[in-house]
DNA sequence: GGCCGATAGTTAACATGTAAACTAAAAGGT
DNA sequence: ACCTTTTAGTTTACATGTTAACTATCGGCC
């Protein structure tokens, strides 16, 4: 192993330079190892992330919203949501309809079939969660929403 | 307030209906709003991410390194690499050329153009993370990174 | 030595995300 | 009332990621 070792004193500088270094790069791995999993779930009930985002957001609200609105609670874009909404709305997941009291926005809530199928996913989605983080301590997922909730709240601030 | 706690009261059967759930979220969550930013710092060098995390995979291996092998350290999938690859080769940042002793492998490896690029990266990258995840306290930081690497491991595991 | 499964990589078709320019309606100042 | 600015949303053009089908080469096996 002698110079396998070599190889490594040569190439690496250390695996990162630094902490904060290797929490970025952690973080954005494993998020995308996550979103993998959930992407290839909602698959099978023919919905993308995105898709599956506005969806639960407007459940969360439980009221009529704004598109745009929806758009600000996700990282996207609002042409984004454009398509999103006409993809939902075609499927007949959720209404929209333009507001009366100012013709500029357009308000958007799941139909009774788009609550339908969210209910549907629910329970998959809880065992997906389980099965990909179940194995970590409840506690360490505790720490861990914690640390990142502060570090969102920095990233934010230094826009 | 009373309204407000009451409309809180009915919509919301608790933030979360799990810890694992709010962590993916989490993690999903802050993994977007990171990647934005270091997204934007690479766009100002001309630089994709996914094009930047080929060269930083080139120039940790340290050797001209195939093609697939490359994709295995991403998440991405083969055709990806195909397309990044081309895009570095044409702006001379990377060497492709076929190897001999098997002729279906492609190595490539940086041109000394492609090293002072990434070199030149260096330093805004890490003010970068300084600037991003500099608020939080190194100890969290060692913390989140124990705690997300436990986490892949888990993922990884029940392919 | 010729076939057969596996592997490296590419091509093509398509869904998704992003940036920039645009339309329509509201708000506000004069 | 009119004009300017701002805001909600769409359209267009393009970069990126993903899947499936394909090519070329290697390796083993008979």
């Amino acid at each position: 192993m002698a110079s396998a070792s070599l190889r490594q004193q040569l190439k690496k500088r250390g695996p990162f330079e630094s902490v904060e270094q290797e929490a970025m790069l952690g973080i954005l791995k494993t998020s995308d190892l996550l979103e993998n999993r959930l992407a290839r779930l909602l698959r099978q009930h023919n919905l993308t992330p995105s898709q599956y985002n506005v969806m639960r957001i407007l459940r969360g609200e439980g009221q009529p919203m704004p598109c745009l609105d929806v758009a600000g609670r996700m990282i996207q874009v609002a042409p984004a949501i454009t398509r999103v909404v006409e993809q939902l709305v075609s499927r007949g997941l959720i209404d929209k309809r333009q507001s009366s009291s100012d013709r500029r926005v357009f308000l958007i809530e799941p139909t009774t079939a788009g609550q339908r199928l969210l209910s549907r996913l629910d329970e998959p989605i809880q065992s997906l969660h389980r099965s990909l983080l179940g194995h970590v301590p409840k506690s360490d997922l505790r720490r861990l929403n914690q640390i990142l909730e502060k570090a969102r709240e920095g990233v934010a601030a230094e826009a």
